[in-house]
Order: C-alpha cells, then sequence, then structure tokens
RNA sequence: GCUGACAUAGCUCAGUCGGUAGAGCACCUCAUUGGUAAUGAGGAGGUCGGCAGUUCGAUUCUGCUUGUCAGCUCCA
C-alpha cells in the first residue's frame, strides 16, 4: 500500500505505483487538465514518473513555482522537435527553460530569420496537437554514447557525465532528445507559443567554440496570457533609458564617439544632484575625496599589473615621446596619493574616495546605451587598513550601499566573485580576502550568490546587481578585497610597535558608475524622477499674457530658494502647456491665471495626482521644499 | 569581437517592382488670450548613414564600411 500525502493533510493511498497524473484524476478531471508537473517529496517531477513509495505529494499548475520551466522545458523540445522535421541534419545543442521563456540552440547551414518563425511556429502547432506522449526512457553511458554519436555536442554532454548512472532520454513521436527532465506528460499540455527572436551564441558560452544558433521563444497555457505578456514587454520598453534619455533631453551617444555619452544640461542636474547626495553621505561616513589624473605614464600601469592583466581594455596615448596610458581604473593613482607621505596605525582606516573618469576598450558589441559605455564616472572609494579592521569596514560600506539603495527602493541582487584564473598574488591571500568577505556578509544575514572565478585580478568582490526594465541585471555596486596593490606598490604605515606594516586595501563603489545609475534611475522612475532629482522641479503656466509678469515673480522667488523652476510663456491654450508639462515628467506644475493673480496665490497640478486647488506660493514652497529635503 | 537584423526630416514612421522623396509631432511666422493632457492657418526643414560597383540613371540592386538593436562573450 502506497500512501501519498497531499497538501491539505489528507492522504490517498493506492494498491501499486501511481503517478501523479493519475492522482490528479481521482481528485478531478478539470485538476488533471491544469496540472502541469508535481513535486514529490520537495522535488520538481514529471506527472508521469511512477510513485513507488510513500510521498508528500504537491500538484503545480502553470503559476506554481518551478511548474512553468517544467512547461517552457517540454516547450523547447517541442521547437526542437518542429526546427528538426523543417530542416533536416540541424544538430541539436542545448535548450533550456529559462524566466519568462526558452530557448533551443541549433547547429545548422540554414540561418534562420524572423521569417522562419511563422513556420516553426505552425509546426510546433501541429506538433501540440497531435498531442505525442513524452516518454523517458534511460541506456547505460555506453549505450547513450552509441546513441548520439552523430551529434558532438550531445557526444560531449554525454561524455561529461557520471559513468555510472543512467541517462535520461526522453522521446515523443520520433523525436528524441537528451535531457534530465522533467517533462509535461504530452505534447498537446503545452498551448500557445511563440518564437521571440534568433540570436548567436557560442558552444557552451566559450567564444572559442563554434557560434551556434539560438532562438528564443516563450510559451503559454493561454493566448491571453501570451499577449499579456507581450503587452507587458512592450511597456517596459518604454521605459528603456535610451529612449527616455532622448525624449527627456538629459543625454545621448552620437555616431561621432561611440560609448562615449554626452550630458545635456537636464542630464547633468540629475547627475549633480545625485553627486551632491553622494558627498554628503560620504562625509559624513569619514571619507576624503581626492582626484587623480586621468593620464599617467606607461610605467604605472607594469607596476600595478594591469600591463599584464588589463592591456586589452586599455587606451594608451604619447606625451614627448614618452607613453602614457588612459586609466581603466582609479586605484593606481590613489596608491601614488597614498604614497606621498607616511601615515601612523592612528590614521586608518583611511578612506579616500574619487568620483574618477575612467575609460575602458568595451568590445562594440557591449555597448548599451548608458549601461554600457567606454568612458564612465567611477564612484570609487579606496579604504586602506589594518588586517583587523577588515570585516568593519566592509559592513560599514555594505551598510553605506544599502542606505543609499533604499532611498532608492532598488532591489538588488548579491554575489560574492572569487578568484579568477587570470590573477595575481597567493592562494593563501585569496582566501584570506574571500573569507572576509563571506564572514561580513553572513554577519549582515544577507543573502547572496556565489560566483566562482569572476572576481578583479587582483581580489575578490561582493557585487550589487540591480534589474532594468525588462529585466537584464546590471552590476552597480562592488566591494573589493586587496592584498595585491599594497604590496606592489609597497605601501606600510607605522604600527604602534614602530616597525612599518602593510596596510589591506578594499576598493569600492556604490553607483558603480554615476552612468549606469543614472540609466537605471531612468528605467526605475519610467522617466518621472523624485522632485529632488527632478531636472525641473516646478513649471509655471500662466493662462494668458496678462498674468506673464505674476509668473516672472513667482519664477523669481521660487529660484531664489534653489527650486528648479521654468515657465512656458507661450500663447497656448492651457491643456496643451499642461500635456506637454505632463509629457516631460514634470512634477509640479503651477497654473496662474487671473483670479490667483489677484489673490495673490497658485494653482497646483501635481504630475501624479492632478489638480489640488489653489493656496499661498508659501504654502507652495513649504511642500516641496519639505519634499526636496526628504528625497520623497 | 562574434551571429543576425536594421539605418529615410530634430523625433516616430510611410514610400519608391531603379527615374533624386512623404505624413504626424517638434520648429518658425501669423491669427487666437483661453481654466487643468493636443486652437487654427501658413512656412521652413532631407545629397534617403558613408565609400565604391552595376546601370543611361541608385535612396532602391551588389560589395565594403560606420553606427544602432537583440543575443553570445566581456564588464561598472
Amino acid at each position: 500500500m502506497i500512501k501519498i500525502k497531499l497538501p491539505d493533510g489528507s492522504i490517498k493511498e493506492y494498491e501499486k505505483a501511481v503517478t501523479a497524473l493519475e492522482v490528479a484524476s481521482d481528485i478531478s478531471k478539470g485538476l488533471a487538465k491544469s496540472v502541469v508537473a508535481a513535486k514529490i517529496d520537495g522535488n520538481v517531477r514529471s506527472l508521469t514518473d511512477p510513485i513507488k513509495q510513500d510521498s508528500d505529494l504537491l500538484l503545480l499548475k502553470f503559476e506554481d513555482e518551478g511548474a512553468d520551466h517544467v512547461y517552457r522545458h517540454t516547450s523547447s523540445h517541442i521547437m526542437a522537435h518542429a526546427v528538426t522535421s523543417l530542416f533536416p541534419g540541424t544538430k541539436l545543442a542545448i535548450g533550456p527553460s529559462i524566466n519568462n521563456g526558452f530557448y533551443y540552440d541549433f547547429d545548422t547551414d540554414h540561418i534562420f530569420t524572423d521569417e522562419d518563425f511563422p513556420l516553426i511556429e505552425k509546426k510546433m502547432e501541429e506538433i501540440i496537437k497531435a498531442d505525442y506522449p513524452i516518454e523517458r526512457f534511460t541506456l547505460p553511458k555506453n549505450e547513450a554514447l552509441d546513441f548520439v554519436k552523430n551529434n558532438p555536442y550531445k557526444y560531449e554532454l554525454v561524455t561529461d557525465l557520471d559513468e555510472n548512472e543512467d541517462i535520461s532520454f526522453y522521446r515523443q513521436n520520433d523525436f528524441v532528445d537528451l535531457c534530465a527532465g522533467p517533462h509535461l506528460p504530452s505534447t498537446g499540455k503545452v498551448k500557445v507559443v511563440k518564437i521571440l527572436s534568433v540570436a548567436g551564441a557560442y558552444w557552451r558560452g566559450d567564444e572559442k567554440n563554434k557560434m551556434l544558433q539560438r532562438l528564443y521563444a516563450t510559451s503559454f497555457p493561454s493566448q491571453a496570457m501570451l499577449d499579456e505578456y507581450i503587452y507587458k514587454m512592450e511597456e517596459a520598453k518604454k521605459r528603456d533609458h535610451r529612449k527616455l534619455g532622448k525624449e527627456l533631453d538629459l543625454y545621448d551617444i552620437f555616431e561621432e564617439g561611440p560609448g562615449f555619452p554626452f550630458f545635456f544640461p537636464k542630464g547633468m542636474e540629475i547627475r549633480n544632484q545625485l553627486i551632491d547626495y553622494w558627498r554628503r553621505e560620504h562625509k559624513r561616513a569619514g571619507y576624503g575625496e581626492i582626484q587623480t589624473p586621468i593620464i599617467l605614464n606607461e610605467e604605472l600601469w607594469h607596476r600595478s599589473g594591469h600591463w599584464d592583466h588589463y592591456k586589452n581594455n586599455m587606451y594608451f596615448t604619447t606625451i614627448d615621446e614618452g607613453n602614457y596610458a588612459i586609466k581603466p581604473m582609479n586605484c593606481p593613482g590613489g596608491m601614488l596619493a597614498f604614497k606621498r607621505r607616511m601615515y601612523s596605525y592612528r590614521d586608518l582606516p583611511l578612506r579616500t574616495a574619487e568620483l574618477g573618469l575612467v575609460h575602458r576598450h568595451e568590445l562594440s558589441g557591449a555597448l548599451h546605451g548608458l549601461m554600457r559605455v567606454r568612458c564612465f564616472t567611477q564612484d570609487d572609494a579606496h579604504i586602506f587598513m589594518t588586517e583587523d579592521q577588515m570585516k568593519q569596514e566592509i559592513v560599514g560600506v555594505i551598510n553605506l550601499m544599502e542606505k543609499i539603495y533604499s532611498l532608492f527602493n532598488f532591489e538588488y541582487k548579491v554575489e560574492l566573485s572569487t578568484k579568477p584564473e587570470n590573477s595575481m598574488g597567493t592562494k593563501e591571500q585569496w582566501d584570506i580576502a574571500e573569507n572576509a568577505l563571506q564572514e561580513a556578509l553572513e554577519s549582515l544575514n544577507m543573502k547572496y550568490e556565489l560566483n566562482p572565478g569572476d572576481g578583479a585580478f587582483y581580489g575578490p568582490k561582493i557585487d550589487f546587481h540591480i534589474q532594468d526594465s525588462i529585466g537584464r541585471t546590471w552590476q552597480c555596486g562592488t566591494i573589493q578585497l586587496d592584498f595585491q596593490m599594497p604590496e606592489r606598490f609597497d605601501l606600510t604605515y607605522m604600527g604602534a610597535d614602530g616597525n612599518k606594516h602593510r596596510p589591506v586595501m578594499l576598493h569600492r563603489a556604490l553607483f558603480g558608475s554615476i552612468e549606469r545609475f543614472i540609466a537605471i534611475l531612468t528605467e526605475h522612475y519610467a522617466g518621472a524622477f523624485p522632485v529632488w532629482l527632478s531636472p525641473v522641479q516646478v513649471k509655471i503656466l500662466p493662462l494668458t499674457d496678462r498674468q506673464a509678469e505674476y509668473a516672472q515673480k513667482i519664477r523669481d522667488i521660487l529660484m531664489a530658494n534653489d527650486i528648479r523652476v521654468e515657465c512656458d510663456f507661450r500663447s497656448e491654450k492651457i491643456g496643451y502647456k499642461i500635456r506637454e508639462a505632463q509629457l516631460e515628467k514634470i512634477p509640479y506644475m503651477i497654473v496662474v491665471g487671473d483670479k490667483e493673480m489677484e489673490n495673490n496665490q497658485v494653482a497646483v497640478r501635481v504630475r501624479k495626482v492632478g489638480d489640488i486647488g489653489t493656496m499661498f506660493l508659501e504654502e507652495f514652497q513649504n511642500r516641496i521644499v519639505k519634499e526636496i529635503n526628504e528625497k520623497v
């Protein structure tokens, strides 16, 4: 007798092995129809996997966590099935589910274009309609290798699998794919599919390998859900900072300087507000600010290790026959600044901050608006400290980071990146540094992911990643521990014992890059910045020419109080002026007509709520100044 | 850098099966002086990304090139 325990506590008993699908059928036909996978003792499994012993069973619908991945994984098999039948000879590589969809990598002479999409979709629909059962079978490794011998990709995948375990395959009609599963019970479970795009992707993500063709697609249990998804994506694209930056006249990048952004007066206003805020917070947190040159001689970069580890990303120039480099990082300059004099242990931790403009040769294909550029301003800082001070300083930086990120209500993901292949220093130094970062994270109970091999060449790092409007994540803040630079530059401080000691160094950036951070902010607020950041905070809209003088008077008063204000004196109707101010996403509009002028008042319209009525200027001013100061 | 797609007025886009281009918005002028998301009329604006080739003739076809977009790789 097998006992199946359901989430409501009830228990179903079966004489012999049963499948989750059968259990669902026993409960109700409708349930059996809507369920897509099963969680058996906590593991997501196919509905058709036999349950041979007493188990906890949770039936998963598409909406339940993990179920969409099963649904999309089967969808990817259906797409591979369709592609191999339409383009015989196509070799399959890998085809996983991803968030909101799935992809499959193909190796074929046929070059996929958008025009192929409807064809492939049509074939997929046929496969769905045929409702082929999906069957799992396993082979021992040697037989599995023989089975996939005509496909070098699958052969490589099987080769890497464990010798002692049977290797599973899934079959639907004449299509078979190597796959760990789980899967839907039959192809008919998938309802609507849509191929979204095609792009190149290297086999196993290695640029030395062959580039395959990757078809991105998605699938849903209903057309309405697909439509909603597509609508959401289109809405999200309207928040794209490249579009908004241009529309709101904040910043742009021209063909004359790929990856080298221009900031216009309104963009500079946001930038300067951010920097003002940054300066205040850093003063309070005990940082001194420095500025180091953009160009320094080549020898410095040999000394720092950048020549050996970072040369490909650097720009060079010559001055009076001497070789110079344009800085890709601020640290070597920061080293020189530290070395200018002798420090006592009493000076440590020494926190020096720098808004440093760095230039990096990024691959042309990697450029992306303000998110990935070739010159950007890091809100960098270098903290020189004793080993004893490490943890406390890391914690201090994390707290400052959280303070700043919470001001913007950002959700972020934390990663701990460890020793890369091409790195400086000993394993022991790396271990100490990695442990220090890890301990700091754990002492703060922070959730983080391990990102092995992704540290900087001089040390491990904690990275803070924030999502853009369509869910791509970008690294912003970073905290990097470095034992190498102090050694390379022979940094020392005088200890209490009267001997010279070597400090440890911490590199960190909170915004990461001002440019990227502004891009993230633009998308986060969809261009409707909070009042303190808004390039124009108030727009005064006189109803007619009669109020022009009064409007100017109000403007002068607000300007004198450091409020960023503009007047719209054009002879347009009020509706038109409001519409335009609204599209410019200006937080406050002041409408003045004869009534307001007579009573010495202003009619206030708030961007998000509309008309809030008339008040005296002072009242309005108190309101907006409070909002600016509180940064709400 | 790689794979694919794209590039027409400041912006969003239409168009020419090869005969040097058009709309809306924005801009300028004039009229209009209005009450919370588009007043009307007129005007100006493009060597159709750049360089070659094919052709009597190229914005259109071909090659190269620059840039952009999506993804891969890389990264703040």
